[in-house]
DNA sequence: CATGAATGAGTATTCATTCAT
DNA sequence: AATGAATGAATACTCATTCAT
């Protein structure tokens, strides 16, 4: 069985039927899987009560699913295209490293929003995903900093930037993304996403944005410093 | 039973060594638990392999343990006391609002570090800490961002600072602090504590300390802008 | 769950399928569960061994049965259908109280004989019957007592009896059924359960019978008193 | 160290302080035992409770007790010289044999009231009971019969009863006794100690009382017949 | 002798996984 | 393919008993 459900070379046929079908009861599980994960946790979510969620038997689970661990695999899988999708679409065919920069965050925040959840697994649940997934994960983040690193060398380079770790600093922004899932319970107190994108970014601007540029970039960094 | 390990009133007699008793073998369950739980997780730590661990028997944890669950409280209370009596303890007697958030940060980040474990648990088990202690926790995190926020609306009163939003600056802090655990695995490879601890500062000072004082504080924002 | 073994309303269709299955299964258990009682008591019933006994597995038993204890709920209320269908039944139908008597007793006795080992577990498991199991017995003894008062008392009536505590004289025969499983070690070694029934009935009957009737109870009554 | 707590052959010296502790302590631990067994059952009297209710450490009972299982031989123990002193007493002297019975009788019955609790045991805890004491127990409880089956005996051979089955009416008699504490919930509730031993042996001995006697025993078969 | 902390064998119960229907 | 009853390995927790103080 395994997790190779990589899509069939032709779109018909039933062989695509199979396909489908594979796909449509994988998101079933998938999406009950993930709302019972933030409600009570990997250990406390028993297959019986995944079935229910999901509107199927237990043994149907088993028939797309090699084993409960399979099933964090599959939500991270889920993330990673995702982000791999979104985030570098979002930033394409932006010329000022800065605002691609921006464009790049304010995509990866909002994946983390709209999957809050699934977020939280690779934090909550590490110890429960599969090796081979928190890998991937893992190697995707790296990723996505060299994307946001590559944005800010750019900048340094155009003299709009100055900045002495840029990897620390990428690394900064996407962490303050996971920020926005981890510690939700506080921030959705104070700020909606927007307004913590625009403050998040503009602290890490200020932080790097060449004293030259801070009017250029004022929209971003918000505050003017003097 | 309970975990109520209050303070005896007077240190001799019966009571002063039952209580003496008590935090020896705490101590022992918790040093032997927090290793076993970054190891394998909650669920995988099994209380046969902890007694060994902790060079006790079984029966002996659950004398000083009311379920497995408590000892997650145990190690939280742990946490809270060790970060109540030096977070404070460092920032004391300082004058300058600016050096009294630096002394309370590298404070904060020296004892993430020295019980990284233990602070990876408030993430990794949280579904399993019970109610009581996450509540605890996540009020001392208040008190700490407080402690700091303090410290960054009198560097604003004095000129010395512009903040718009002090309390997510805080909070920022202490989240950084905790990356410093959380992603570990990453930022080990790259930077020694006093350096994470250096660079993280300076990034939040530049972008918030005035230009006034950026000479005045060179050493802790690090790098001249111009 | 629940042990509301309570019969569907049809009786075809998944329902009653399910619906038989339960009653089977919880058969195969309340059997089993008897035989080791009695051999060697609530405590040392091992689940594992009543698993191996009924020819099932331990996960079945728990799919049926909510708890050990509620085995012996199970039991109980076993015995207490029993009772209710058939003492009745044989009574049903008989004029003469005093031969009606004989008939609610022999049929009393009977089931006792045939559920020796259930009718003890009441004496000495006592303390782990459910409160609910213990209420329903001590009820359905008082309703069984009243059955056999009511005879007694309609004989008095009849001036075929003479009997200043017709309840007393009613509990004192279901006890004499009780004491045919209680003191069986003793009993089997002197009489049959015929013998036993006659004897037993006849020194209850010389007490009561009025001298009028002895010579038409003269079958039940036994010896001759003159 | 075993139960032979034998009485020393002399009253005094060391010997007998010791043997005089002993009893002490074993009286200590039979008591508080059977409280607890009465209101808890033997599984659930813990040997913790157990010392706390005698008021002496857990060690202290391992001292005057090889097990737990131990106490109960202790305590039946208890009774049995309770009953051989006491009963055999009350009917000493007495020529009249049923005047002899009923004060056997109303002996019995009255030590079974004041130790009902331990009276129970032998039903409730037969499985927990070692052997030896079940065995010691049964043989009284014969023994008993026999004193009560050889008064029968006598009457019959005066003339003044008409039994054939003296056996079973003398066990018919400590089984009335025994019944007194077996179903102690409902009794209490009708009658007193003395009503019930009234009404019982009225009962059994208006089964067996020659007719020629019936006036002579009027104040023992109470209802007169015609 | 008395104490009570330490011990660890013993067991009820859960729940992921299988497979006959 | 779908179902859900059956399975039994895995494990937290208890409590009689011991023994150092």
């Amino acid at each position: 069985m395994a997790l190779n459900g990589d899509a069939p070379f032709r779109d018909d046929g039933p062989e695509a039927i199979k396909a489908a079908r594979v796909r449509w009861r994988r998101r079933q599980i998938v999406d009950a899987a993930t709302g019972l994960l933030i409600r009570v946790g990997f250990q406390r979510m028993l297959i019986t009560d995944l079935a229910k969620e999901a509107g199927v038997s237990v043994g149907t689970i088993y028939q797309y699913v090699d084993s409960k661990e399979d099933i964090l695999t599959l939500i991270v899988r889920d993330i990673l295209e995702t982000y791999r999708a979104e985030v570098p679409a979002a930033m394409e065919g932006i010329e000022d490293p800065i605002e691609r920069l921006e464009a790049g965050f304010r995509a990866y925040c909002s994946i983390v929003d709209e999957r809050r959840a699934a977020t939280l697994l690779a934090y909550q649940e590490g110890k429960n995903v599969p090796k081979k997934g928190l890998e991937d994960l893992k190697n995707m983040e790296l990723e996505t900093n060299s994307y946001f690193a590559d944005c800010i060398r750019e900048a340094v380079a155009q003299g709009r930037a100055c900045c002495a770790e840029p990897d620390l600093t990428a690394f900064n922004l996407t962490m303050l993304a996971h920020t926005w899932a981890l510690k939700h319970w506080y921030l959705k107190t104070h700020f909606s996403l927007d307004e913590y994108i625009k403050l998040q970014l503009g602290a890490v601007l200020r932080s790097i944005v060449s004293d030259d540029y801070h009017d250029a970039y004022k929209h971003l960094t918000g505050v003017a410093k003097a």
